[in-house]
DNA sequence: TTTTCATGTAACAAACAATAGTACATGAAA
DNA sequence: TTTCATGTACTATTGTTTGTTACATGAAAA
């Protein structure tokens, strides 16, 4: 299966945008994911209808930030894109009228549940803020280095 | 992203084999999973390779349940299919330069993998015969209805 | 007012992975 | 020796993500 990398291309684009005192545009940050500028305006769309960022047209425009990194978690950037889905093994009928296929299912579903609540979890820790502090600190190291 | 429904597809026809005196064909699995008798015999090679079922070639010939049902848990045979990736979400970029991307990743990755320790625990927890056991609970009580 | 820069979006193309299907070889029992 | 069944290589189909092109919209600068 083809891996959804929205989630990941997000934030990597949005803490770039934290640590950039001024808009970026599409293109710019199209560079960062090596990919086109299309790609990055649809990724942002969403965020940009809940508020998380904003965009400018024409001269000077572009993309920035426009929420409070200490607010946001992971896990609300994870509902911005969409919430996509977090497991890439499904069953092979959803509602299926045998009585195997059920029993399989809701095994199965009780383990995936469980995991994608502790998923959950996980990414309502992590603030942006504490992304951007990783970077900084990453940022140091490299620099004595 | 397309799932991979391998497990819950083996599962399936290992529970009907199980409640099955006598072989079953490649034909009569796929009848169940609504598909074709080559994706039965790919999905089964593993688990014969492993010793968890056989397969007999001509009259009378099929599969059958060769392990103790009590003994093999549904992380056994997830394994067995070949440990398919768990999740449908990835990074971007799997070993980044970028520091900020770095950062992304880690955060994630941690998340990401706690969630899927969870997910083998649960399903290590779980064997063949409890699915088994699931099954003909369902089985009295449609009876019963 | 016109040009330039930038986003907004629809429509289409490419790349990839899971599943399905076909054809033919192998082997065992009737 | 015929029939039944698996083994497997090869190809086709389907669905999803990602990328690309084209053009409309809007704002600032010249």
């Amino acid at each position: 299966m083809k891996k959804d990398s929205k989630l990941s291309s997000v934030l990597h684009v949005l803490l770039h945008m934290a640590h950039s005192g001024q808009p970026l545009t599409s293109e710019q940050l199209a560079a960062f994911l090596h990919t086109n500028a299309v790609v990055v305006r649809r990724m942002l769309a969403g965020l940009r209808e809940l508020g998380y960022v904003d965009s400018v047209k024409g001269h000077g425009g572009g993309w920035s930030i426009t929420c409070d990194l200490k607010q946001v978690t992971l896990r609300d950037i994870y509902d911005a894109v969409g919430t996509p889905s977090v497991f890439a093994m499904g069953h092979r009928v959803e509602d299926p009228q045998c009585l195997v296929e059920q029993a399989v299912n809701q095994a199965l579903d009780e383990a995936f549940r469980d995991a994608e609540a502790l998923l959950i979890e996980r990414l309502s820790d992590v603030t942006l803020a504490d992304l951007s502090d990783d970077f900084n600190r990453r940022f140091r190291i490299q620099s004595q280095a």
